[in-house]
DNA sequence: GAAGATTGATCCCTCAATCTTG
DNA sequence: CAAGATTGAGGGATCAATCTTC
């Protein structure tokens, strides 16, 4: 390591890290090759899905649900083309405001959530929920959340992040 | 959120599993776009680059350099031919055993890792080190080895994932 | 003109053969 | 025939235009 005007890690900051960086690349592998293995769907695809599933009539605008996501509009335009054709979503300009694209689950795109759900929440289990304990989950999550916060200093907190799904209060972009 | 054999999450632990969930989306996209900003170059690119330089000789087994970054033969040796046409890295068979190939970094691609690796902490630094206390990285670091012990028992200690560069150690952070 | 959204070109990753060595 | 490594095909992500609506 050459110095100019950053400090060099530690050793001990450099464990950290790794194991952190490590566990970026392969949790994200995994979860998609399970969902892949069970279901044939890239877990990306799975979260669009189930992310639409909780929100209100099933429906969000994209740029809202690409915020949700923590994706591109670009990116999510495509896999929304996707599953159009498979006859999961549809599409329709907002009418309050024809800038907007509105997404809608269909019926058959949230049984299909329903049915994939339960496998995949098992899963999250075994690897992340049942294997910490619950002030380990609550450390990982405020680091989490702080790490997001020095990317992006908007990001508002988790809290604010589970839509609610009774009365209507999609003001939950996250 | 149907229930069949497994419990569904509750409130807390749906945050609590968003926010780690976030997180693996938006920060390696972060540390990508900053290395293709800065230097043209994939988050993964510069990880084997400076995996090589840390160890003797600067060279390692594919299989060995694919396990220390988390990622696949295929991706990897894909990786290896790009850099080998930018003159950063040589390929050839190990004399010991000739199903082994090593890689070695070049005294350009080695100049490489020096130029680039300020930057790419002090990144890791705003993001990560700094934004944390020291007991929250330790925190995280061990709640990622349990997972990452769950996704694959067989995971070693991080301890032991900081290669000795036994003499000459140009130590680069990863 | 600015913001939401889409499209197309390019690049890279994944997966399934395939080849080689011991 | 096991395991390491490479290659080619197909699919998906990224980025830079482009189009539309307000």
């Amino acid at each position: 390591v050459t110095t100019e005007e950053s400090t060099p890690l530690d050793a001990e900051e450099q464990r950290q890290w790794y194991a952190l960086s490590y566990l970026l690349t392969r949790l994200p592998a995994e979860l998609d090759a399970h969902m892949q293995r069970t279901a044939g769907l890239s877990h990306f695809e799975y979260q669009v899905l189930s992310g639409l599933s909780v929100f209100p009539e099933r429906t969000q605008r994209m740029s809202d649900l690409a915020r949700y996501t923590a994706s591109t509009l670009s990116r999510l335009s495509n896999v929304v083309t996707r599953m159009e054709k498979r006859g999961w979503t549809t599409r329709r300009p907002d009418p309050t405001d024809g800038r907007f694209t509105l997404v809608t689950l269909t019926e058959a795109g949230a049984e299909q959530v329903r049915a994939l759900t339960p496998e995949h929440v098992r899963e999250v289990r075994r690897l992340v929920i049942d294997t910490l304990t619950r002030r380990q989950r609550q450390e990982m999550a405020t680091g989490a959340e702080r790490i997001l916060r020095a990317i992006d200093p908007s990001t508002p907190s988790m809290a604010d992040c589970v839509p609610r799904t009774d009365g209507r209060d999609d003001g939950a972009a996250r």
